[in-house]
DNA sequence: CAAATTTCAGTTCCACTGAGATGG
DNA sequence: CCCATCTCAGTGAAACTGAAATTT
């Protein structure tokens, strides 16, 4: 996702690239703003779908995060490390890992949050607080109709 | 770009996240668009900045487009073997190569600008004209405020 | 000499694929 | 036998880096 010196002026007004040009800014904010509490977007988003849905298996969470079976394993080495998540096999079933937050996870969680709508703040600084419930109405309108109609 | 089944509540709601996910939506429909053009991001976007603002060095279309020298030089070289564009050292700067676009490039272009505007439809079905000129008036303004500032 | 251009080779990051091992 | 899970190794696209060769 590059940023043109002198933008092209047709496809400048085009949707399709404001999108990508704006959420190339916002994962750069987000990247940078999870850095600086030791942690990505993988991190953020396998520790709030423990706590929102309590210990889970390993493919269930990639299932609920959107994050490739690969790539839990890999954040999931990382967070274990910290001691922030923990891994007891399923002696329901044996093949699964059961994944839990530990306290030091969820205070990690905590922050992170915190870190998160810090981002929101910086990147939607120019609009009003009734302009940025209208944006994120107008992009639920597409995404729902793009993952409902598949 | 992942699409989580069960996307997490939290995230969901941050602008951050819904912009990704827009924007992953709006990067799937767009390469599948080019591909049956036999064409790319890349080669949309070269083919645009020549016709926008004539033959140039190809340092200069990387600055004006924002795709890296590296990948201006491959793409030029896709496009110069379709007879799309056409390189020439310039006699004025012996290190230039100047490009320029052909009338088969010129029609190409016209194809692909008929693609884009069919992905932009696509993208923004569930939204009135209204609508979508109120989407790219914010985000517009959240651009504005992120190149200007830095 | 410093700076710009074109080119090539290689790196990094992210999402994904394939396959093996274990188990249901 | 088939399917699910966890893991590792590797692939591919996109953006970028470093450096060489040429020219200004």
């Amino acid at each position: 996702m590059p940023t043109p010196n002198r933008p092209l002026a047709r496809l400048q007004q085009l949707p399709t690239w404001q999108l990508s040009q704006t959420a190339a800014h916002a994962h750069r904010l987000l990247t940078a703003a999870l850095a600086t509490a030791d942690a990505t977007g993988y991190h953020a988003r396998l520790l709030a779908a423990l706590q929102e849905s309590g210990p889970a298996s390993q493919a269930a969470l990639g299932r609920r995060t959107g994050i490739d079976r690969s790539d839990v394993v890999a954040a999931l080495n990382d967070l274990a490390g910290r001691g922030l998540v923990r891994r007891a096999p399923d002696p329901a079933d044996r093949r699964r890992n059961t994944v839990t937050l530990t306290p030091a996870g969820t205070r990690q969680l905590r922050r992170l949050e915190g870190v998160l709508a810090g981002v929101q703040d910086q990147l939607l600084a120019p609009l009003s607080p009734p302009e940025r419930e209208q944006l994120t109405r107008l992009l639920t309108r597409i995404l729902e109709h793009h993952t409902k109609s598949q």
